[in-house]
DNA sequence: TTGAAAGCGCTACCAT
DNA sequence: ATGGTAGCGCTTTCAA
């Protein structure tokens, strides 16, 4: 444990072998007879030796590290997903790099490409990210993947996508079976927001499961937030419009708390008069009051998946995952029957 | 721009110049003459030519790298310090690593080491990091900034802290000039708990401001969450125990979410019959109904802070800042004046 | 003012 | 079964 910097060539001497030994002991990718290999194990303990994984990277021209570029890195959704990516790139032992912020686009492709980073996960909005970026990321050897699956994409990316549409299924069926009929959408989006398939997927369902051809649904407008603050607005709308219903579903968790505080400031409570469901199943959805129902898109399997597509595409070019995330309802406490008189 | 590798090599040869000059050129590091600068400036365009920050960061050890060590990488507060200090250190072209769970901090360490990290900042609970993990990281040249300052710190690690103390003085003084005395605490943690100096600033202030020597408070107990549902159940607490307060301070405010919806199930209003104060100003709490008044540490300013201090202690190792940022009341609507039969 | 070349620590190929 | 060593792309010292 000298001071700390110990290289190959002093494991080497200290073990009496070749400095190729050292490596090939270490590393186990040519035999080294067992007696060899213990001095050299020994060697590299006592000197506290650890291979500089940065003059690997110049040999291997690989980094064993990821970037996950993302727009908003506020969002629960995505910390929870950045959370578990790392927890799968640990485990075979990737580092993670954060980069925020999608506007200084230029500035991180061109690090990603001059520091070797294996691959990237492009979080946030995938329209933001360019062709361009994205082929010179591929050009330069770097995994791409993408949060979402769709037929358009570069055949060269790799992406992981969440199944609203089922999520939708799940979430009508559930209260369905809790005899609500009378169910409204708050969606933070409008009809004219290709990409976010939740609307379409509470209209069908709504056909499919409930018979209804016309059933209630309160959109939102540019830029398209989905905050507590707009969950609140676009539930008083709802109100305002007298209109009967027993259940709400949201575009995510947090219009979901938005909606319950305008439902209980007009004096109705969350479930005995309203249920309420979100999607995300963010942080706070479990211990929030009352406990939230929602769509989980099981984000410790998506970042799993995340990395697997990665860790799998950086090895092999020619593996490229396509792997749509099924979803699963959570069910908690801010869902009941409906009252009777509803 | 070739295939996407062109080396320095072949920007000298393209430039006529040798290798050396081009690497003078590009950095300045050295005079070179304005003709053969622009010829090498043209070729590197020509070429695509980025350096290979590998191999600059093998011959510096210096990478321009940090690391965010964290065991909590959910918590809305740390999600934004992250983000803040992502966006300093872009400003200088470093990036930062994510290294989430404490617990595999023996294998976080030794590839910090390996991948000669420049510096971390070690977010989480402070006390979980161990001396030998700290003098590991120092022995190997990395920097360190604790997010606190005590003066019991290793002389050689930064830290940049946040003034609870200041911050309740701000927030009685607050909730005085509002016309309120009847303030009482809910904290996260007990007397036990050293390193939250939270409630000792609101015993002190209630005195100082107050003239009250025995303020009301609610404490939690091991393992100290400080949740929603830890608000909602201090709050209920506080509540069952029929002493009448007109506002209530929480730890943070994801503890301030809580007590409000437990004041709201025993149909008290937020902030008609009691104001409520939060600490952290996390994302949440502008757009929560009733937005919530709350105390910020200017997570930007400190994130930036954080950066600073690690910077210049990566130049410099004899530049150990310590800071201390100074809190800032968000005045928003969950506090106004007491009711007069209060 | 510019060029040549010695490393940095490792991987992996070529010898033995 | 093991050793020697070229080469990765760059920074920087030493020479010219």
């Amino acid at each position: 444990m000298l001071n700390g910097k110990a290289t190959r060539k002093d494991v080497a001497a200290l073990a009496g072998v070749s400095e190729a030994t050292v490596s090939f002991a270490l590393s186990g990718k040519r035999y080294v007879s067992d007696e060899l290999k213990n001095r050299v194990v020994n060697a590299a303990n006592e000197l506290g030796y650890y291979p500089d994984l940065i003059a690997r990277a110049m040999c291997e021209k690989r980094t064993n590290s990821l970037a996950v570029l993302t727009n908003d890195l506020e969002s629960p959704l995505q910390m929870k997903m950045i959370k578990s990516i790392e927890e799968a790139a640990m485990t075979k032992d990737f580092f993670v790099n954060i980069c925020g912020g999608t506007m200084k686009l230029d500035r991180y492709v061109n690090n990603l490409i001059s520091r070797h980073i294996d691959g990237v996960f492009l979080a946030g909005d995938p329209y933001a990210i360019t062709g361009k970026h994205m082929n010179m990321l591929i050009d330069n050897n770097i995994s791409v993947c993408l949060g979402t699956v769709s037929e358009f994409m570069d055949q060269r990316v790799c992406g992981v996508g969440m199944d609203f549409t089922e999520g939708m299924k799940l979430i009508i069926e559930h209260l369905k079976n809790l005899g609500h009929s009378k169910i409204a959408y708050l969606s933070a989006f409008d009809e004219n927001q290709k990409g976010d398939v939740r609307l379409a997927g509470f209209v069908r369902y709504m056909k499919e499961c409930l018979g209804q051809n016309d059933p209630m649904y309160v959109v939102g407008k540019p830029p398209y937030h989905s905050t507590v603050g707009v969950g609140y607005e676009l539930c008083s709308e709802l109100i305002r419009r007298k209109t009967p219903f027993t259940a709400i579903v949201c575009t995510n968790d947090m219009m979901a708390f938005g909606a319950i505080s305008a439902l209980q400031e007009n004096g109705l409570t969350v479930p005995g008069d309203v249920s309420v469901v979100g999607i995300d199943d963010i942080m706070f959805a479990k211990d929030f009051y009352p406990s939230l129902t929602t769509l989980s898109h099981r984000v410790e399997y998506f970042g799993g998946m995340v990395f697997r597509a990665l860790y799998e595409n950086i090895q092999d070019k020619g593996k490229v995952m396509r792997e749509i995330v099924e979803p699963e309802l959570i069910v908690r406490s801010s869902t009941a029957p409906p009252k009777h008189n509803s």
